[in-house]
DNA sequence: GCATGATATTTCAACAGTCAAAGCATATTT
DNA sequence: AAATATGCTTTGACTGTTGAAATATCATGC
């Protein structure tokens, strides 16, 4: 087994670990992965609007209307218009959703960022250059990755 | 911006070059992700089984069914029954399914692959090292992961 | 004050991907 | 031959996703 071989069953992994936790989610918490992530940021700040969140996951507005419409359903959130800009909705959470995001498995990040962090001082130059290195590799083009990684998260960039 | 943020965003980039890398083939090939893993499965021998293709990508023979039906509909393959084992039906890849496998953009494997094989004896060891590191930070458990990297290949683990 | 255009959201119709369950045809075992 | 196993498709359902059209509400210019 060669070093690329070597290469491309790590990468696979971490790819595959991402989608993994999208299943311990969904078991867990009884929201999709991609629900999850809509929870998560109404979380944030209690309150957030379609927009925004159509924003951040980098969809339309038509799926967060959806997404929300499962999340009421659900009863993890509520909408109500706005009484600034009557046009506004704002979706807040519910206890039951601020419950969901509490009661969620440990987070892909929190885990990595749990474990970087025991690393030694070297070790984590390393991985940070090599990251890099691989991520440079891939992606030919400008990404405005912001330093959040989540499942679900990485969608369309569209409309952007 | 610290070590953890750029690690963050340089896992982000990985994971959604391999997005992009889904769009790029919807774009200029004509068929979905799933549907070109699908279409690369039967081209490597040039004609294979249902079951080895709902093996091979994890996912029950219902949806390889539903994905053959579509690419039967745009002439990139055909079905025809085993004469050996009437059961089993044979896929094989047609002439267009070939030029559209031939005619897609470089495939993020290969892409690493050349630009892996061009790097420094030490740089690639580094990032081997680095890439099992994260692997391992990420994925709890036992990966049967082969050394394959496709969009659509990250699937579903079950009925394993 | 009100017409015009911009903005925020939802509704609708349509896909892709996915599966479980049920059905069908064919092999294999007993 | 009967029972069981295997390979595949059909059916019905659900999530995620979008573009286009509809609705409601600002915001501006005149």
């Amino acid at each position: 087994m060669d070093r690329i071989d070597t290469s491309l069953i790590a990468l696979r992994r971490i790819l595959r670990a991402t989608e993994m936790f999208g299943r311990e989610i969904t078991q867990s918490a009884g929201v999709t992965p991609v629900q999850f992530r809509v929870l998560q940021i109404i979380g944030e700040t209690g309150q957030t609007t379609a927009k925004t969140i159509a924003q951040r996951m980098r969809v339309s507005q038509a799926t967060v209307t959806s997404l929300v419409d499962k999340l009421v359903r659900e009863g993890m959130v509520l909408r109500e218009k706005s009484t600034l800009d009557r046009r506004q909705t704002n979706i807040h959470i519910t206890p039951k959703g601020k419950k969901t995001l509490a009661d969620a498995p440990d987070p892909l990040q929190q885990r990595f960022v749990r474990k970087f962090s025991a690393m030694e001082d070297w070790e984590q130059a390393m991985l940070v250059a090599s990251l890099e290195r691989i991520a440079a590799m891939l992606d030919a083009e400008d990404i405005d990755a912001s330093p959040v990684l989540d499942t679900g998260d990485i969608k369309r960039a569209s409309e952007t």
